[in-house]
DNA sequence: CCCAGTTGTGTAACTGTATAACGTGTGCGA
DNA sequence: TCGCACACGTTATACAGTTACACAACTGGG
């Protein structure tokens, strides 16, 4: 367990603060725009910010888009398949969907196999245009 | 065509001397090592390699790789299938390998339409080790 | 030929993203 | 109680990418 258990879900004061801000704002935040909204809960630097992500992270309860160099909450609570979660990012509004497709990381694992390639992490990222802001 | 015609390619001066980094390397490289190598041949800003990567990377002669915030020169010189390049990326070794799979492109297809998503472009990266990390 | 538009280039300053290298405090087990 | 692991705080710095402005070189049409 953890040493200060300010959460329900066994996370420390920063992890926890970060965690809310994230889940929050319903969508993709930079580490720096969650450092601002945590200035007056007594965030002060970037690295108070990255090593609460860094945790969440690694706990499955946050998603990094590497190609927005932006973090998101895990759609659900215990979300399973978090090594190939892919995301379909709108270019125009900036909303994110999570996808969970096995087919996809069948096939992902298969190539990797091919290649003897030993898979540690997936990123999978769709820029395009989301269906409401095709039609508008 | 172009003003200079400094290279066999049809790129400018910066442009071929980017590319030509890019390709001695054979593997990734971020901008500023790039511009470090360049500096002899007269490179001063960041700028001039952003600007070389930006028209390499339209060109298809170059891709981003996110999640190092790296470049690396394409595998083939007609590079086909763009949109849907793979990438296996040895965490050991600093090794990348391009992939391009018809069913990976086709299964991501699917899935974008069935969220009636218009896709634009894809990032596909897989970190691990490869079989001559893994067996050393 | 000249002019206007486009594209490539050079430079400086700046914002944004992420990490390194310190040191401090606290809980926990040997 | 000693040391270890871990969260935390602070400063500085490295790396990534952009904005703004100016100039040079080619291109196309009148």
């Amino acid at each position: 367990m953890n040493q200060h258990a300010y959460s329900t879900e066994g996370l420390t004061k920063n992890q926890s603060l970060v965690m809310n801000e994230l889940s929050k704002a319903g969508g993709p935040l930079g580490a720096y725009a969650i450092l601002d909204q945590l200035r007056d809960r007594g965030f002060r630097a970037p690295l108070q910010v990255y090593r609460a992500l860094d945790k969440l992270v690694e706990a499955g309860l946050v998603h990094k888009l590497e190609s927005l160099n932006a973090f998101v909450a895990c759609r659900q609570p215990g979300c399973e398949g978090h090594e190939t979660t892919a995301f379909m990012i709108c270019e125009t509004c900036g909303q994110t969907t999570e996808i969970s497709d096995s087919a996809l990381a069948k096939r992902l694992k298969k190539l990797a196999g091919d290649f003897e390639f030993a898979l540690r992490e997936t990123t999978i990222e769709l820029r395009g245009t989301c269906h409401l802001c095709s039609t508008n």
